[in-house]
DNA sequence: GTGAAAGCGCTAACAG
DNA sequence: CTGTTAGCGCTTTCAC
């Protein structure tokens, strides 16, 4: 291995191009008030000795760290199979990289972690924090906040106490979801049943209550509890078929759980979509198109809800700040979802 | 938001305790040669004050800044949807927190992507690297390279140039499959068939090799090339099936690809085991215990890879390097796998 | 517009 | 053992 010889300072850059160190900082940071000739002479003086910002150094007199800190919490290891989750990932990682920051995953599983990552985020190492609380009793919420970190959360999180909302970012779960009833209605069906996702979490819950928006006060319930994975789906499906065998539609909280659904129904032999309508929620590909049939399923936009965490936190930094008091800006940002129309209802 | 307000410093610590910066420094970082009523005195009011050291100032000092970058290459948005990488990832996590280190999380896109690693792992900012490189024509391995970090690669890389071979951590993946396939023949099959994995990623290239070091001299090879999805290895077994209808096993790349197998044989009214039987790669929970039926698979100690990588790069840094050539330490550590019989095969 | 100088908060010799 | 003293590499007033 190379020894990692000492890369060259601001002080050689300044050296080399015959100038001061603090016009080459000038120039490094965006040259503005330089004239032209001298950023020339600098720039060719950076390249040509491949200097790089000691970030270090940097943040010790900016307080600034172009480094963002994701929290996950995850109690299962389901998390990170889903491609929710991945997805996200992606457009927040995207985004940090179009305003030069660094992500730093924090990935916690019980109450130590919980204390550790508290501890970083109040030692300022980072400008503010995504996280994702996804359960109701999750006490990490109230910790963080207590970090004093901007922070974003990735879905709505489960906000008891008084305290003024949180920011965050979720899509519309509820009116998604009565969307997606709403359709199976107009198909014309009458027994319509649920499945639902994992209900200590935010989402599963909106969702069920969009199911009940449009369900709830005409037919009779007919839900199943389940948990966003497929295998909790073909569950779910199994006791919906023997507890009421007329359903004649399915609306499932995630396409992992309609796939779970489609595979029972298949199996039983009934005919989707002519004897029951299935429609699920995501619009994960490839698992929504690859469904056989093709399905029909509730459009969220998961990367964009990451980036858009991204853009909040980082707009947030020192611009609402300096700006003044938060009460004009919204707590969350919800948005909208749109239902895709496949083969499957 | 509560402002940030600025956090204490050793400064204020020292003050509170009446000793000197340099005896609170020695407090925190272990407290070696500091009597113990000092030590005392010291922890109490960091304690009291809630001081957490400022990292930028103490990278800036000792160049070392306890953060580990973690370069995911993602072409396909495959990577994070196969919980092999989550595993391995909670694995590093795990072990990068018993360190005290950060996980700086990087995925690459494309070129432009690349070049902003290399700058950023050349820039000095974190400690080492964790690499994982999935494609054999991947530019990203020699460009880490050349950024002279200490680095560590996830699953053999593709190293055709002559130099010495880097560090990596792997599973025996010839071996591996070897096995499973000499169960198979032990089992009585003659016609025993396997599903590749995408033969652009040398898991998937060892795997073939471990099957045609068993089948290849003896019975005429059924190979179907794939990728390592469920859906790919559902076209696979199609085809294998169409091919050649007298097939009585399969050794599929890896569990994913094993489910899809599965579900086709079933659809074609084949029983597993009895006419064929289906072996796996990897021993994915909960995948291989839910399939029907419980699907035969070769584990491989995914978490413990990741754990791995990190202790091979953070004991490399430092003492590797301190010690002398790396001559005598192996390019790279070969885990072993083991065979779990359930219900396929 | 550009340079000089003063730290940011910490560690690491070096004295004592 | 403990305190004093230099910086680490950078940004940022403040003069010029």
């Amino acid at each position: 291995m190379t020894e990692a010889v000492s890369r060259p300072t601001l002080e050689a850059v300044a050296a080399r191009a015959g100038v001061s160190r603090a016009t080459v900082s000038r120039v490094v940071n965006g040259g503005d008030g330089v004239r032209e000739p001298l950023v020339e002479r600098v720039r060719r003086a950076v390249e040509e000795l491949g200097y790089v910002p000691n970030q270090a150094a940097r943040s010790l007199v900016t307080k600034r760290h172009d480094a963002v800190a994701v929290v996950i919490a995850e109690p299962e290891a389901r998390v990170f199979t889903d491609p929710f989750f991945a997805l996200q990932l992606r457009g927040i990682s995207k985004e940090l990289t179009a305003h030069d920051n660094q992500l730093v995953l924090m990935l916690t599983e019980g109450r130590a972690d919980h204390a550790r990552v508290a501890r970083y985020l109040a030692g300022g190492h980072v400008d503010g924090a995504l996280v994702f609380s996804l359960h109701l009793d999750d006490p990490l919420p109230a910790l963080i906040r207590s970090a004093g970190v901007p922070t974003v959360f990735g879905g709505r999180p489960d906000w008891s106490d008084g305290t003024p909302g949180p920011l965050y970012v979720d899509s519309d779960n509820r009116g998604g979801a009565r969307e997606a009833v709403r359709h199976l209605v107009a198909l014309g069906r009458t027994r319509i049943a649920h499945i639902t996702g994992a209900l200590d979490q935010t989402s599963a819950v909106d969702r069920l209550d969009g199911y009940r928006d449009v369900v709830g006060g005409g037919a009779a319930e007919l839900v199943a509890e389940s948990d966003f994975t497929s295998a909790g789906g073909e569950r779910a499906m199994r006791e919906l078929l023997a507890r009421h065998p007329d359903v004649d539609a399915v609306f499932a909280a995630n396409d992992l759980s309609a796939l779970g659904a489609l595979r029972v129904l298949r199996e039983q032999g009934r005919r989707v979509p002519e004897d029951v309508a299935v429609i699920g929620f995501d619009d994960v590909l490839p698992v929504a198109e690859e469904a056989r049939p093709p399905l029909t399923t509730v459009r969220q936009d998961i990367e964009e809800m990451g980036r858009l965490m991204v853009r909040l936190l980082l707009g947030g930094t020192g611009r609402a700040r300096a700006d003044g008091p938060a009460a004009e800006s919204p707590a969350g940002v919800i948005l909208p979802t749109t239902l895709i129309r496949r083969a499957s209802a």
